[in-house]
DNA sequence: TTACATAACTAAAACGATTTAACGGTTTGC
DNA sequence: GCAAACCGTTAAATCGTTTTAGTTATGTAA
C-alpha cells in the first residue's frame, strides 16, 4: 500500500495557511502567533504529519549522521567501540552509518565516498586505510571532518583518541619480569598498524629496563584469529627454546595461545603464563582468565564521536590526539 | 575549510551543455552522444565531482539505507546479526543505519520514528516493541516495510527471520536426558519475548517424550548477563535440590552458572553439566568449552535483509516467515 | 494626522538532483 | 519528396524543506 505522505503543504493547504508559517511553527521558531502555532500542532499530530529529514537535509547541507567505518575482520574487537560511537552519536542527535570494509583497504576508501556522497556530516574512522602514504589527501578531499579511533597514522597530524599501546605493553612485561618471568615470548599481531609496533616498543623497552636481553627468536607473527594464535604457539613448543611466559598481541591470540598450551599437556600459568591485550568481553572466563591490558574501548569511541562532533559544530580547531593509558588486569592465566 | 562542492550545473557550465545531458551521461542513462559522454566524465573526474544522493534521495523518494535497530542489552550478541545485515545490504548497494535502543520500548519506536523521517527504504528490527499490542499498528502507519530477525511477534502476520526456539531446546534436553542426566535445571531469560517462551516448549515436550515429570522448582530466572547466571545457579545450589544438569537459556548465563559450579568446588560436567543457547563467539574457549545450542545468527541477519530488499523492489507480496534450525554443538561441559 | 515600529504572516527563491515534454536536425521508409 | 522515426539535446517542473525578503494590519509615538 503506497501510503500517501503528509507535507508541510498539505498542512498549510489544511487551515488556509502559508508553508513558511507551518515551517516555523512546528520547528517554534518565532514569528507565528501562539493561537496559530497551537491550530498547527494539532493539525500535524492529525494529519499524522512526518517531516522529510531528506528535503531538510538538502535545504540546510545537514544530514545528522555520522559515518562509521570499521575495516578489521576482527568485527567483535570492535562492538564495544561501535556502542560508544552509537551512543554519543545519539545522544547529540546524530545517526550513525555503519560501513564494513572487511580488511580491504580498498573497501574502506568506497565507504569514504559513498558516506561523502550520503553527505554524511562527520566520519568516525576505525581504519586500516592509514598505512596508504595519500590517506590524509585522499580524505581531506571530500571537505569532511573525521576522527580515527583505536588507530592513528604514523604522524599526528590528524585527530584521533587512541589508547596508549606502548605503556601498556611495556606495564604487562615489566610486571611479567618482575613477578618472575625470564624468557617472554611475544607473539605479535602481523600487521603494518601503528598499534602493533608500538606494543613491540613497550616490549623491548620492559626488557631493556629490566636488564634483560631482547631476543629476535622470541618474536612471533600471527594475524588476531584463535588458529593464528593456535599455530604460533606451536611453533614456539616445537622451537625447543625454553619459555616461560608469553605475551600476546591481542586477546584472540591468546585464546589460541592457550588451547595450545593446554593441549600439549602444559599448565598455565604454572609452566608458561599467558597475557593478552584488549580485555575483550569474556576475557575473564575463557579456559584460564586471561591478563590482559584493557584499552578503554567504549570509551575510545565515544570520545572520538563527542570531539568530532564538537569539530563539525565549530567548538574547536586544534588537533585533538588523545591518548588514553589502559589498565593492567591480573587474572589466573600469570 | 569550507569546501566548495561540484554540481551537475558546474559541469553542464563548464562544458557549455545541459544539466540533464550531464546528469544522464553520468548515470549512463543513454540519449547522449559517445564523445559527450567521454567529456563529461573527465570533466567530472577532473573536478571532483560528488554525487549528492541527499538530493538525488529527494527527487527519487528513495534512500538506499536501511535502518537496523537492536534493542537488546546484551548488545555483543547481536554482532553477528548486525555483521550479516551489513554485508548483505551492502552487497544489494545499500548502508545501514544502526540504532541501539537499550533495551528500551520506547528509543525503540522513538528510533523507528527517527528513520521514517530520514526516509529509510526498509526496516530491520532486532526488537522487543513486540511485547506491545499496537506494534504492528505502529509500525503500519509509516509505510515503510520492515522485516524481524531473531525475534518475532506473538502471531505470524510480519515478516521474520528467527531460529526455532522450541525445537533448539528440545534437542538440547532430550539430549542431556538420553545421555543421563535425570534432574535438569532450566535457567531461562526473565523477559517477556516469545524466544525465551518457545524455549520453555521445547524443555517441556522434551521432559514429556522422554517420560520424565516437569517439576516448577526447577525453572529459575534470571536477565541475560553473567551475574545473573552466577546469581541464579547460586539459588539452585543452595536449594538442596539435587541437580545434575543446567540448561541455560542463553549462553551468556551459562557462563555465570559455571563460575558458580567452579566456585563451589563442584567440576563440570561431573557433577553438573551445563548447557547454553546461542553458540557466542567464544563459547569453545571458556572456562569448560560450552555445549550450547547454534543459532545461525550471522545468517538470520542476512535473509532477513535479503527478504526486506526484495520487498522495497517489490519482488513479492507473500510474508515470508522464516524460521531456521539450529545445532546442538557438544563440547566439554556436557 | 503622519510616521514608524512591531507582530503575523506570505510569496518566492533556493538546495541539487531526476524526469517529462519538447525541440530542431538528420536519417529512413516508401 | 514527404512523413515518420530517431538522435542528441534542452528547458522547465518536481521533490519537501528552509530562508530571504516582503507585505499587510495594528498599535504607538511624534
Amino acid at each position: 500500500m503506497p501510503k500517501k505522505v503528509v507535507t508541510l503543504k498539505n498542512i498549510a493547504q489544511e487551515l488556509n495557511l502559508s508553508i513558511t508559517a507551518v515551517s516555523k511553527a512546528l520547528r517554534g521558531e518565532g514569528g507565528i502567533g501562539k493561537a496559530t502555532v497551537e491550530r498547527i500542532k494539532e493539525a500535524a499530530k492529525r494529519m499524522n504529519y512526518m517531516p522529510n529529514s531528506v528535503a531538510k537535509s538538502l535545504r540546510t547541507n545537514t544530514t545528522k549522521t555520522l559515518g562509521l567505518i570499521v575495516s578489521d575482520s576482527s568485527f567483535s574487537f570492535f562492538t564495544p567501540v561501535i556502542e560508544g560511537v552509537e551512543k554519543s552519536a545519539a545522544e547529540y542527535g546524530y545517526n550513525i552509518i555503519l560501513c564494513n570494509a572487511y580488511s580491504n583497504v580498498e573497501k574502506e576508501m568506497e565507504s569514504v565516498r559513498i558516506l561523502a556522497n550520503k553527505r554524511v556530516d562527520g566520519l568516525v574512522l576505525a581504519a586500516s586505510m592509514l598505512n596508504c602514504e595519500c590517506h590524509k589527501e585522499f580524505l581531506d578531499s571530500f571537505g569532511i571532518p573525521y576522527v580515527f579511533v583505536i588507530r592513528k597514522s604514523e604522524t599526528d597530524e590528524n585527530d584521533y583518541v587512541i589508547n596508549d599501546n606502548a605503556y601498556g605493553s611495556f606495564q604487562m612485561v615489566d610486571y611479567l619480569i618482575k613477578t618472575g618471568s625470564k624468557s617472554i615470548c611475544f607473539i605479535n599481531i602481523y600487521e603494518k598498524i601503528s598499534s602493533y609496533s608500538e606494543r613491540m616498543v613497550g616490549y623491548r623497552k620492559a626488557l631493556l629496563e629490566n636488564g634483560a636481553v631482547y631476543n629476535d627468536k622470541l618474536i612471533y607473527g600471527a594475524k588476531p584469529t584463535v588458529e593464528d594464535g593456535y599455530a604460533a604457539m606451536n611453533r614456539i613448543l616445537t622451537s625447543g627454546d625454553s619459555v616461560d611466559a608469553v605475551f600476546c598481541g591481542c586477546d584472540v591470540i591468546a585464546i589460541g595461545a592457550m588451547e595450545a598450551i593446554l593441549e600439549a599437556g602444559l599448565k598455565i600459568p604454572e609452566d608458561i603464563r599467558v597475557a593478552g591485550y584488549d580485555d575483550i568481553e569474556y576475557a575473564a572466563y575463557l579456559r584460564v582468565p586471561l591478563t590482559t591490558v584493557r584499552q578503554p574501548k567504549y570509551k575510545i569511541g565515544k570520545m572520538g564521536t563527542e570531539i568530532l562532533i564538537d569539530k563539525i559544530q565549530g567548538k574547536f580547531e586544534e588537533k585533538q590526539n588523545i591518548v588514553l593509558r589502559p589498565d593492567l588486569v591480573l587474572r589466573q592465566s600469570t
